[in-house]
DNA sequence: TAACACATTTAGGTTAATCTAAATAAAATG
DNA sequence: CATTTTATTTAGATTAACCTAAATGTGTTA
C-alpha cells in the first residue's frame, strides 16, 4: 500500500523526468513545497520499497513498479478532472486541487465505473492524455502555437501551462479547447503573433508567452 | 482544519449517541477497530480543539462545532453513496467502503456541484436521510416490518442493518428499496412473518431476525 | 587544482496517531 | 461493603512525515 505522500513524491518524480530535466533533490523539493532533506528521507524509503531507483547524490528516476503507480494517480486525477467539468459544471480553472485529492481514492472498481460513465474520454479538460487502464499513454508530439506557419488553419488542443491566470486569460479571450484558428501575421520584434478565431471572425494579437504554451493540431 | 483520523471519531461519536447508547471509550475504540487507550489520546485532543465535550471517565458528546463537522461528513458520505448507485450502477452493498474514503475529500463547491448534479436527494440508497446543506436531518420515526400490522400494505423504505450479508440477502429475496408488501401471516412461535410482494405476487416468510431490520412506510 | 558556491545528506527534533503494559478508577457481585 | 471484574487512563515507545542546523559532497571557476 502506498501512502498519499508517496504517491505524490512518485507523481513529482514521474513529472520531473519528463523530456530532458530530471528529478533531483532539490526539484522534487521544490515541486512539492517541501525541505530537501525530507526528499532525502522520502527518496530512501521509496527506494526501499522498491519503487524509486535512488543514489547517494544522484537524480531519482521510478522504477517499473512506481512508474506503474504513478501512471495510475495520473489516470485518476485526469479522469476526475473530466468529471468535474463535463458533469459538475465546473471551470477548467476550478479542477485541480479538487482533482488533487479525489486522485488518491483507492478503488480500481471506482475508477473503472467513471471511466465507463465517462465513455472512456481520450483527453482531459486541458488537453492532456488520459492513460488507459494499462497504462498506456498516448503521447502527442504536440506543436504549439509559436511553431505554426503563416496562413495555416489549427484547432487549439490543450494547454502546456496549467496555472490558474493563464487559463483565466484563456477563457477572457476565448482561446478554449476545440477553438479554430487561422496564423494571420507573427511579428520579428517580439514573436507576437496574430490569429483569426474562425467562430467570431475576430482577430487578435497574443505574446509569445502564450503562443508557447498553446498546443495546436493543424488541418 | 480536522484531520481524516478526527473526522472518523466525530462520525463515530455522533452515530454512537443515537437511541440510548453511549460514546464510551470501548465503544468508541470497537467502532474504530482501535485501542482504548487510543481513544483517550484522541477525546483529550478533540475537547481541546473543542469539538468533543470529554471529562474522564466519563462518555463523550460532540460540541456545537463537533456535530456540525459530523454532519457534513455524513452528508458527504450519504451524498456519494446515491452517486455511486444511481450513476455508477455499484449494488447498495458495494458503496460503503469508497464512500468512506469519498467523504473526506475536502470542497464545500465539490459538494454543492454534487448535490445539484444529482438532483438535491433527500435519501441514500439504503432510505437513510442525506443532511441538508445547513446540516438539517429528516429524521423519519421509522416503523419497522416486525412491527406491522396483519394485511397493512406497506414499502420498503430503509435498512436499520448496513451489512453486506444483509444487504445480499435482501438482494436474493427482491426486498429492495420501494418495494411494495403486505403482511400476510405472522408466527407466534418465532415471531417469522409471510409477506407478500406485489410485483411478483409471490409470497415468503422472513425471520424476525430480517423483519426488525426493515424499515417500512405503511400505505 | 584550490577555493568557492551550491546541492545534498546527516543528525537530531517534532507532531499526529497509533501501540503495549502497567496503574487506577468505576461498577458489579457475593 | 470488601473484593473482584471491567473500563479507562497513564507512561513510555513506535512510525511516517516532516523540520532546522550542521556537515559533507560535487561542480565551477579563477
Amino acid at each position: 500500500m502506498t501512502s498519499l505522500a508517496e504517491e505524490n513524491y512518485l507523481k513529482a518524480i514521474y513529472a520531473l523526468n519528463y523530456g530532458d530535466s530530471m528529478a533531483s533533490t532539490n526539484a522534487i523539493a521544490e515541486r512539492l513545497d517541501t525541505k530537501a532533506s525530507s526528499v532525502t528521507d522520502m527518496l530512501k524509503r521509496l527506494n526501499e520499497k522498491n519503487l524509486v531507483n535512488y543514489l547517494k547524490y544522484q537524480p531519482a528516476t521510478l522504477t517499473k513498479k512506481g512508474q506503474t503507480i504513478a501512471i495510475d494517480v495520473i489516470r485518476k486525477h485526469r479522469l476526475w478532472e473530466f468529471f468535474l467539468v463535463e458533469k459538475l459544471k465546473f471551470g477548467w480553472d476550478e479542477v485541480h486541487e479538487i482533482a488533487e485529492q479525489l486522485e488518491h481514492i483507492q478503488s480500481p472498481a471506482l475508477i473503472n465505473r467513471l471511466d465507463e460513465f465517462l465513455n472512456s474520454p481520450k483527453f482531459d479538460p486541458h488537453g492532456d492524455p488520459i492513460p488507459n487502464k494499462d497504462g498506456k499513454i498516448t503521447e502527442r508530439h504536440e506543436q504549439v502555437l509559436a511553431e505554426m506557419d503563416l496562413n495555416d488553419h489549427a484547432h487549439i488542443v490543450g494547454v502546456k501551462e496549467h496555472s490558474n491566470a493563464f487559463l483565466q486569460y484563456l477563457d477572457a479571450m476565448q482561446l478554449v479547447l476545440g477553438t479554430k484558428i487561422k496564423l494571420i501575421n507573427r511579428f520579428e520584434y517580439d514573436q507576437s503573433v496574430v490569429i483569426e478565431l474562425f467562430d467570431s471572425a475576430k482577430q487578435i494579437t497574443i505574446s509569445h508567452e502564450i503562443s508557447k504554451n498553446l498546443y495546436i493540431k493543424t488541418i
